[in-house]
DNA sequence: TTAATAAAAGACCAAATGGTCTATTTTCAA
DNA sequence: TTGAAAATAGACCATTTGGTCTTTTATTAA
């Protein structure tokens, strides 16, 4: 049963990037299955249908963002030095972690009127997101790093809507450079409430 | 001759907010013509094939928002104004101009690793829409009504990127809340360059 | 009004797609 | 080492899908 595990696992880790770059309902389960050098039968045994496959392999993508947006924050210690190695990760809208931009907002946009089991799925991940970016702002002006007079929650939003939307622009114009300029409008900003 | 046209505008739009909410690849002919409530025969007299179709059907979309956001902003007089119109526009992202969310990002999504000349298209209407800001927040500067510290390109993008990104994340949130905060956020900013 | 032309209908087709089933191979505990 | 159980292969199937073709109907210029 071990094998079993392995052999799944391969193949969310190969249906990955094909749903987020040709998306859900542009992926075929022939596609999959060539990418992951599988039988059908093979595949059939692991998940019940391609709804499970790809409800699976949206978890997968989801944790693999989070995960290394975490892992990029977790190496500064404040709460300015968390916030810009977010935003430091974000600099490259061409080359993203998962080939063919942010998992989260290509779900976002195909699961949004389709499929609420996913959209459910990014929902929650928004959430969290959102949280914790506010609880590092919040935690930084209870430090008495950042001034009490930024508002955590406002910031956070616009940060994260702003970088998530100029992702898909800058994949759009093939260029990273309107991103290089709002990470450093964004630090800026959040610069102009530092005390230290 | 004149019949065909209006049936031709009759197919792309009701084919419109099909693409829109399922996306290209999640919509189908046959959804195209119960929409239109057409043969097939008919459908493929107008267009070469579904490629054609979405092509010309991805054109009425963005040249519907566009047209629509222009128009939210032409009844302002000053930069200031426009701006506002702008955002008072983009206020309400779960209920759409056109039903499933803003067109430029749905289709930027599914275009990006898919679809060139689709993708085209969005990347000229980005384009397009990041100058028509800058024009707007320059001329104010130029007119002595916004603070020449203002940095038109920076803050147009930011909030072209902001605004967009947060009514993906609202509608999949199901809560335009969010929006209405960044608007507020993005409305205290501009007026913080207003010289009047 | 009518004839030439354009538009529309819908039966038909081939390919693709999601999914099933049985046969075969592989795994791994005893 | 071996045999029961699990995993995999891939032929097969029904349905859906994009697209064509011929026939019928509607339009419109003369």
């Amino acid at each position: 049963m071990r094998k079993a595990e392995r052999t799944k696992q391969t193949i969310i880790e190969q249906a990955a990037p094909l749903f987020n770059q040709k998306g859900i309902a542009g992926t075929t389960i022939d596609d999959v299955l060539q990418a992951a050098k599988v039988a059908k039968g093979c595949l059939y045994s692991h998940f019940e249908n391609k709804d499970d496959l790809s409800a699976q392999t949206a978890d997968f993508l989801l944790a693999k963002i989070t995960g290394r947006i975490q892992e990029a924050m977790s190496h500064a210690t404040s709460a300015k030095g968390r916030i810009f190695a977010y935003l430091d990760y974000c600099k490259n809208p061409l080359d993203t972690t998962v080939v063919g931009g942010c998992p989260i907002f290509n779900l976002a946009v195909e699961a949004d009127d389709n499929n609420p089991a996913v959209k459910q799925k990014v929902g929650a991940v928004l959430e969290a997101a959102q949280e914790r970016f506010v609880a590092i702002l919040q935690e930084g002006i209870a430090q008495g790093e950042l001034a009490p007079r930024l508002n955590a929650a406002d910031f956070a939003f616009k940060m994260f809507s702003a970088v998530e939307g100029a992702t898909v622009i800058c994949r759009v114009l093939a260029s990273s450079q309107p991103m290089h300029r709002l990470v450093k409008t964004l630090k800026d900003e959040l610069e102009s409430y530092s005390l230290e």
